[in-house]
DNA sequence: ATAAAAACTTGCAGAGCGTGCAAGTTTCCT
DNA sequence: AGGAAACTTGCACGCTCTGCAAGTTTTTAT
């Protein structure tokens, strides 16, 4: 059955797909201009032209609408972290197995751009964004302390984790905010840089 | 009129101290034991013994009753974070600026522990309070930049408050998560030295 | 080709959250 | 004591999200 993923996907995954990306441009574009207040899912349904009911079974919420629930990837992440070799340092494997998830958001780097545009206007976004990271989190900081061999209690598995987290994140809002100059990946190469130099103090 | 803050608070703010704290008792206790998801605005109002629109009038939404509103601490950290000596470096001013606030978490540790379990319980809150984290990090990283001198589209400040923010919040967990050994600043102290040594793996 | 099976869409009803408004009640101030 | 200010409450309302019971489309097997 691992021939099946390369068989073509019928008429009825294609269209599934379509009006999932429907529905998420459609959310998108309509918070962008009214903000995510003044959106409701009726309308989004509306432009995507299928019932509120049916956006419900393609999403559990508006808000994972417009950010995307990331779980497809955290597999893939997980599989690249266990495959890192043990010599490398945590935090430099966390970035490694990042890669990959960098060059897919680099590759589709409008929608991403609009999609981080609308999550600086909507504050309550971010905190969606955030806790799609913090769910990854959980799952890597097991890996990390496989890797480490560490006790479970350790509190260091943990706290690389979350810091890469954080690394992670303020690379993405800087790519949003940026003229995109530089890609995706220098950034985190940058600020993962910087943390495994102790995030000492720049000079003036 | 700064001596006003001395004076002794009337009938009326006594009253609204004591509903707000019977507001977040009773919603704490009550998702402890029934689930985030098993517990309504009402039944929590009804156990307060308010109505439900008073609750409201308290909290903008069920999460917050539970999460609580550090807004108030905010101020205050700015305050510190400002007043401490230029010498200092970023990521160590920010921890003297957290002690204050620490030590008032230490002293009613009971309400954090019944909280941080709550938390731990139900992700969805887990979300919540690390977009309290989110907001506070938006003004030190203004204060930061300020502090170092660097222009405003430099990465470095909002990478040094995303990390702390981090660092702060795997010490919150790890805490609650211990048998109460230790006193929340030494967790803090700690997590904050791994990170200014830039997060070398442990030797097992 | 055709019929049964599986998957998807939709409307409907309903519980809950959160807000605005217009009373009532309590506390405060003089 | 009496008016002003603040707080509580009920009510109505719009919105989010879920379960259920149809219908419709696609797939699969014969």
């Amino acid at each position: 059955m691992t021939v099946a993923e390369q068989t073509a996907p019928g008429r009825r995954d294609r269209k599934k797909r379509l009006t999932r990306d429907a529905l998420t441009t459609a959310a998108l574009r309509l918070v962008a201009e009214h903000g995510l207040e003044n959106v409701t899912v009726e309308q989004i349904s509306e432009a995507a032209d299928v019932s509120a009911r049916t956006f419900f079974n393609y999403f559990s919420s508006k808000d994972e609408a417009l950010i995307g629930n990331p779980a497809a990837d955290r597999e893939l992440l997980l599989a690249r972290l266990v495959a890192t070799p043990p010599g490398v340092p945590a935090l430099e494997a966390i970035r490694l197995a990042l890669t990959e998830t960098v060059e897919t958001m680099q590759a589709d780097r409008e929608l991403w751009r609009l999609r981080l545009a609308v999550i600086e206007r909507n504050p309550a976004l971010l905190t969606r964004l955030i806790a799609g990271n913090a769910e990854a989190e959980r799952a890597i900081v097991e890996t990390i302390a496989d890797r480490l061999g560490v006790p479970p209690d350790h509190g260091h598995p943990a706290l690389v984790a979350a810091v890469a987290g954080a690394a992670f994140r303020t690379a993405l809002l800087r790519w949003a905010a940026e003229a995109d100059t530089r890609p995706l990946g220098d950034l985190v190469h940058e600020a993962f840089a910087a943390v495994a130099a102790g995030l000492p103090d720049p000079r003036p």
